[in-house]
Formats: structure tokens, sequence, C-alpha cells
DNA sequence: AATTAGCACTCACTTAGGTGGAGTGCTAAC
DNA sequence: GTTAGCACTCCACCTAAGTGAGTGCTAATT
């Protein structure tokens, strides 16, 4: 059965206090501070209905009732209002995102405004490499035994990486490969250099030992360039919050926070659909996840999504301010990069 | 009054215990655990003395004594036996620095490696790159209003940055440009483009408006990259220091590890002198360092010190095992950078 | 003179019992 | 359907007594 307007008002009202007090709320304290024009004894049935359909819970008899994750998911879904970003918080983001050319400082940059402006964790997963255009590709001879392999791709990554060859590169050589590569690879994706392109090219050129050697440099040095890269900022945030005075909690998702790989999978996971997507309590599969919510919203470039943001913080989370501030983290980093691509 | 032998004995078996207990150390625990030969009333005796000089305290009456800051350092000083390390984890220490050509990837490796083999937090200073040799240095055209900054330091420095222009750069214009850098500035450091040498360019240069916006493009580029990075690995291993059951210790604590200038200041302070140097408790001046130990050591290139590693911990930490550790990362990082210098 | 056994004393830590208060559920009146 | 009133529940906090590890001192022993 839904629920009638009463108890949404109600159910709303008991949300909102428990996440500013992160205490168990009681029928008076919701009759005194919120003017429903009921009295205690009225909140106190409905808020029994309420245990009985799921949304509340009692941590024992004779304390207040707590939203239950059921609970949260109906308040997210069908009570909250997000707050808007205040245009002055709107100016600082951009502000500190615009003064950076290159991805890993945009994205360094987008966590720590992240933490900063929702007082949680954060988390940003960087564009996968992979997919962007490749806007220069060189390899420059350093020496007998070694030579750099340089990487621009749109938007914003530029790499360079040493690796070692089996017999020298001439000069010569080098700019034949750069030339070609030029001509091949520019305007492509990494992701396209399969096989197929590989044999093409081996086909078109005179010294295959070289390009040879040149591709097997090439694949050498992309393998060690870092595919999705996840940033973590605001970690302190988590000590602040009530919930987290138990140190055993604190250490497991910690230890979850410190395994990057872990950490992606659970953005990735949320990220199945685009646009902004709440994930509360125990709907998170992940161990030592189920007492953290997640928040997460995917920025895109060119209608493709490329990255995701998102906020760690306890299913206690203010979710009206945290999902007003990822998604305007993740709409400025839409913006910004389909601007840095634009020019 | 220099310490008799019985009470060196009796002070090392005080703060042996205490390290590996983190528990005030009883006269009857010490007679009983370590065969000194006298009973537990001598050693109380001993005890009172060695209070009274101010190796040891009692956190109150009627409990065991540990050592103060002051027996500690007497302990690191003139009692304990450093622990060598064991020949597999010298092996698994080269194992893993071997594999990686690159500063960041070598320095990375390093501090997960000390935090792994310390079990406490450790800290790596990675080398300034201003004291690097050039070895090559390029700027790249992107497109109109970029270019790309190239630049490889040795040992193990690859970057690259992209820089706007302000009118566009032609690649003949480049390659004149990059010809010139490699003739005036291969094999220097980055330190020495002071302005004497700058001002020599310009002389020597037919096209002055041209090498002034490269000169220019060079400085801004260079602004941008990071001069001497602090990484951190093993920030969990402290919670799980019976020290720091304390919620707001951890608080304190974890803030100044965040702050990378705080931490840069703290590690440069402790290698004002080179080689191993350990900073007990109170003599560490930083705020909120009070009740931690500091273990460094620094690595070198050709007799240089370059950079620094160190170890954090609780000042009960196990010294005779860190300091072997410390001392092991940094001998390894000297000897396997000169021998990347060397080939 | 140094060492040791013995003993009274101290003080944190634990346990149990007692109290107050916030909150509930139920019932009867409105 | 709503509300006032009341008995009941249970946590959180406090206090008091008991426990035990450890000390300092003294007197006896080597």
């Amino acid at each position: 059965m839904p629920l009638d307007e009463r108890k949404k008002r109600i159910l709303k009202a008991i949300t909102h206090d428990y996440i500013n007090t992160a205490e168990p709320v009681g029928s008076r304290t919701i009759a005194r501070r919120y003017s429903l024009g009921v009295s205690s004894a009225t909140i106190r049935n409905e808020m029994a209905d309420l245990e009985e359909d799921g949304y509340l819970e009692q941590p024992h008899t004779s304390a207040g009732r707590i939203p239950s994750d059921k609970g949260f998911r109906f308040f997210v879904d069908a009570l909250m209002d997000p707050k808007e970003l205040s245009t002055e918080e709107i100016r600082q983001i951009h502000i500190a995102l615009r003064g950076h050319r290159q991805m890993e400082d945009i994205v360094h940059e987008s966590v720590r405004m992240l933490a900063f402006l929702s007082q949680y964790t954060a988390v940003v997963v960087a564009p996968n490499i992979s997919y962007g255009v490749i806007r220069c590709l060189q390899l420059i001879p350093l020496d007998e035994s070694n030579v750099l392999l340089v990487l621009v791709v749109d938007p914003g990554f530029a790499h360079s990486r040493i690796v070692e060859t089996t017999r020298p590169l001439r000069p010569q050589e080098a700019s034949r490969i750069n030339y070609f590569f030029e001509r091949k690879l520019s305007g492509m994706m990494l992701a396209d250099i399969g096989s197929s392109l590989v044999g093409e090219m081996r086909e078109e050129v005179t010294d295959e030992a070289l390009m040879s050697e040149a591709l097997n440099l090439l694949a050498r040095g992309l393998r060690n360039i870092k595919q999705e890269q996840v940033y973590l900022d605001g970690t302190i945030h988590l000590l602040n919050q009530p919930e987290f005075r138990d140190l055993n909690k604190v250490k497991v998702l910690l230890n979850v926070l410190d395994d990057e790989k872990i950490l992606w999978r659970i953005l990735n996971d949320a990220l199945a659909q685009s646009g902004r997507q709440v994930t509360i309590g125990s709907e998170n599969l992940h161990e030592g996840f189920q007492e953290c919510s997640l928040v997460t919203a995917s920025y895109e470039l060119d209608g493709q999504v490329i990255g995701s943001v998102g906020v760690i913080g306890p299913t206690r989370m203010d979710y009206e301010r945290v999902v007003a501030v990822v998604e305007g983290i993740a709409c400025s980093l839409s913006t910004l990069l389909s601007d840095s691509m634009r020019h």
C-alpha cells in the first residue's frame, strides 16, 4: 500500500532529523520540531505503521526510530528536495577546474573539490585513455637502448614513458616512424589499434623489421600507462562521522578505500546506467560497504560516458546536499571537457 | 652519571618488553621473562633509579614503568642491536624495485615495500628533478595554440606537459629550437638554467622573438612539474597500533599526513645531515607529532643526497627492525639508481 | 654493602546494583 | 480519527565494592 500524505511528511521529518543529529528520533521531537499539526501520540501511531511497513526501525524498545535502508531509499526517490549549489559554489568549481589543461590535474582538482564541498569522502574515475583521440604519438631516441614514447590524447592526456629497446633506434628511423604514426594513427583511438590495423601498417611499410620493432615498443609503452585511474580524497571526513567512532569499522572501510581495484569495481557497478545514482547501505553488495551509501554521477564527452564521480558516506548522509554537489561536479567536468575539445 | 652494566640490561629488557606488549612493564615481569639473575626486588630498586634519572616513567603509581623519550633515545643510541634483513627480504626489495625504469614507479614501489616490511606508515621523498641531468628536452607542436613540452631527466624522470602558446609554433621552428636546446642544455641540470644561461642563449640565436617564446614556454612548462613529491603508504598500519585507539589522536595525525607540505618539511628537517636518523617523540617539534617517532635515511647518487625515505610510528616502535628496513630500502635505492645511471 | 623476602599500600579496572530519562504502546476520553 | 494520560521498557550514567598488578619500604640474609 502506498504511503498517504501524512505518513510521507512524518517519514521526511524523521529522516531529516536523523540526518542532522545521528540519533534515533522520537515522536515528541518530531511533534515539537516540525509543525505537522498533530500530537506526538498521533505521530507515534503513524511511526508504528511505518515501522511495520519497513520504512523505520528501532535500535531497541523505548528508543526512537531511525530510517531503514528502505526508508532512505524512499526518501531519496520520492521525498527529498535536492539543494541547489549556490552560485558562489558553482563559481568556485569552475575556477578550480578551469586552471588546468591536463587530465590528471583536472581530475585531481575535481576530487578535492568534491570532498571539500560534500564533507565526505570523494572518488573520481578518470576517463579511460583508450577512448580518447590520439593527437600525437612519437618515439624519441634517448640512447642506444632506450627510447621515449610520447603520447598525447584528447582530452587532456599527455604521457611519456621510457621504453627499453633491443637495438638502437636511429634518428632518421624514428622520424620515419613518427611520420608514419602520425599519418596512420592521429585522430584514432588507442582502442582502435587492433591487430587488423597493425597488419595493415605492416604491409604498407618497406622496412618491416623496423616497423615491427616500433610497434613492439609502442605496445610495451602503452601497457605501462595506467588505464582508468581512481582518485580519492577526503578520507578523513569519514572519521568525523559518529557512525565511525568504532575503529574496527574504520579499518574495514579504509582497507577497501586503499584498494584501487575494489574501488574501481564499486564505482563501475554503480555506473551501469548513466546519470546520477544512489546506492544505499545494504543495496551495496561489497563487503564492508553495507553501512555506507554511495552517490555517483557520470560525466560525458560528446554524449558518451567517459568517467564518473562519487561520494561515499554513511547511510545517514545528507543526500539532498550530496546529490547536488555530485551532479554539479559531474556537469562542470562535462562542460569543461567538451569546451576544451572544441577550441 | 653513566649507567652501569646492570642498569643498561634492565633498561634494554624493559624497552623490549614494552615494544612488544605496549603495556607498562613491572619488575616481576622482567625478573620472570628475562633471566638477569636478580630478584624482582633488586630490579625494583634499579627501576626507581632509572626513573629518577629520567629514563623511565610511570603512568601512575602502582603501574609498571615505560621508557621515556630519553629512555628510547638511549636505547636507540646505545642498546639496540639492529636486526639485519633476511636475504629473502633483500631479494624481495631488489625484485620489486628493479622492474621499473621511471622514477615515479620506483619511488612508489619503494614506499609500498617500506610500509609492507615495517608494518608502519612509510614516506618517501622523490629526488628533486632540478638536480638531475637533462637528457632530452623538446617542444612538440600540437596545434595552433598548444605545444607539448617533453623532458627526460636522469635518473628516471620522463615528463610531458601541454603548454598554451600565444602564437602557433611551426614544425621547422620547433626543430630549430629542439636542436638548439639539445646542444645547449643536454647534460646540464634544470637548476643550472639561470638567467645567465638564458641570456647567453638569447645572444647566440638569430631569431630572438622565437627563442624568447620558446624559453617562455619552457619556463611555464617547468613550473607545472612537481618538484619534490612526497609518497605515502601504509597509513592503515597506524590504526593497528594500540596507542592510536583514540580516534582524536588518529585524526590529528591523519591531518598531518594529508598535508604534503608539512610532511615534506618534517622529512627535510630530519634530513639536515645525511645517513640514518631517528627522531623520538618530543624531539619532534611538529604539532601532533610528539607521540610519534620517525626513522629516516637518505639515498644518494654519485655521493650526493638526492632524497629520503622514512617510517612513522608510535614512539614505541620496533626500532631494531625499522632501522634495518629503512636503511635497507635507502641502500637499495642508491645502488639501483647509480646502476641505472651507469648503463 | 648489596641483595632479597615480606608486607602494607596504591590505583586502575571490572562488576553489580541503582537511578533518571527518553521513548513507547495501550487505553480511555474527546 | 485524534489526543491525553499512564504504566512500562531499556539504555546510559553513576556509584560502590572487589580484584589484582605493581610499587616502596623495612628487616633479614649473604
